[in-house]
DNA sequence: CCGAGTGTGTAGTGTATACTAAACACTCAC
DNA sequence: GTGAGTGTTTAGTATACACTACACACTCGG
């Protein structure tokens, strides 16, 4: 829904400024795929690529992948994965969790990591 | 993957026991369905239904939406959309989150819900 | 015995997903 | 002026998803 097309021809082009090896062409040859439907992707005219692709593509931009995938209207199958194993848990948090400022959020990510639980 | 066919079934089997309109084709009348799918998607021959029949078999069978969602390897829209927001933020608390045990996890979501931050 | 209800088997359908393949029009260096 | 490279257009495809429609075989009460 974030205009990834968008993103993703702004983010190509910046880069292709300073290495011709990001053209259309080319990147869509590495991450293989048709040059033909990178195009179409950047200019919105298909819908998001998939997991994989997008993977690919994040990987050859140097974008982040969980955003690139979200943008993408994805979440990271390794995400899901962990939140299927105990759902009605982690709703709760996530719920819980929608309508905190980022601070706060990042706050327990810290709290987390540092191991005082 | 969790068995969801073998779930519904033994659910709705219990719920039968006591209330005659617990049979395969009342069920599925009421959550709009034809009875010969909802009969092969509790026998696993067919894939899981989408989000919008589960929310409504959840309902009818009086099961947590989360969890049949996550049985039918599917996650709430509602939460998708939440972490798609902030996509990099939420996937690193997952990911720490990944391999805490649940009343870490559970101890966490009472502190957000307290409000102490 | 028959009609209402039970579960199931078979076949088919519309739509979305995620692309490919080939050709076209253009620029720019040599 | 031609050959290499650029982005784009058009058309088509294979697979999965999420079902429906209809018919069949069985049971069980009145």
């Amino acid at each position: 829904m974030s205009d990834l097309g968008g993103y993703l021809r702004k983010k190509r082009e910046a880069l292709r400024a300073g290495d011709a090896r990001f053209s259309i062409r080319q990147v869509a040859a590495r991450i293989d795929v048709q040059p033909s439907y990178l195009s179409k992707v950047e200019r919105g005219q298909e819908a998001p690529p998939s997991e994989k692709t997008l993977r690919r593509l994040a990987q050859d931009l140097g974008e982040d992948v969980d955003m690139l995938l979200a943008m993408g209207g994805k979440i990271s199958s390794d995400l899901a994965r962990i939140i299927r194993k105990r759902p009605t848990l982690f709703a709760e948090l996530i719920r819980d969790l929608k309508d905190m400022p980022d601070h706060a959020v990042l706050r327990i990510v810290r709290e987390v990591r540092d191991g005082n639980w």
